[in-house]
DNA sequence: TGAAAGTATGTCAAATTTGACATACTATAC
DNA sequence: GTATAGTATGTCAAATTTGACATACTTTCA
């Protein structure tokens, strides 16, 4: 991983290849991490193109103003379930959902 | 959504629009449990294209067999996270990622 | 047959993820 | 400026997801 991507990722509050790094696993840790960075980008910007709020979005998947922060900025703390959910809630297709995760 | 998937999906464990009906959840819904049910069908068909055991990738990604066989049986309680962790972890690319989840 | 490897299913305490709340920060418009 | 709408960030109890275990079922092969 450039460094540039890694400095990236711990500013979002990642914790890069501590104690992974004697298996294969930063490979597939930093393919998810990544992954989950691309979904949240995309929400962000599926919901402005949609021009709604966030407040908005959060009562259309009934969850709150907070989370979607959270998504958008890309926290540790949420998973790509609620990411993906977020995404059909806003009638993105599975055809863009694939677009959005193979880069 | 057709009768006889619903009850593909219902044999699995699904609860599918009960009390969502009447917001258009479940749409969304029956995307997100479907696209869910293509990650499992694709993690039992790598697993086994990689002739490994459950208890094998168990290992792989520290989880257990009987964990993975809820994966691969579309089992409610596994997350897409998870889901995806293993795929991954199968060497699965976003790429071949993609091409699963746009149908 | 029958033993051994593989898989399914139920349960549960621990771990993670959740929505909600408070509150701080940042635009944008007047 | 200062109100107002929008967004960020921290915290926490409740909900969900987790690996692990026990155990039953199924397949394979000698």
């Amino acid at each position: 991983m450039k460094k540039s991507k890694q400095k990236k990722l711990e500013s979002s509050g990642w914790k890069v290849g501590t104690t992974s790094d004697f298996l294969n696993l930063s490979q597939e840790e930093a393919a998810y991490i990544e992954l989950k960075l691309s979904l949240s980008e995309s929400l962000k910007s599926h919901r402005q193109g949609k021009k709604i709020s966030q407040v908005e979005l959060a009562k259309l998947i009934q969850s709150s103003q907070s989370r979607i922060a959270k998504m958008e900025a890309g926290d540790p703390s949420v998973s790509v379930d609620l990411l993906i959910k977020s995404l059909l809630a806003l009638g993105v297709s599975r055809r863009d959902l694939a677009k959005v995760i193979s880069h």
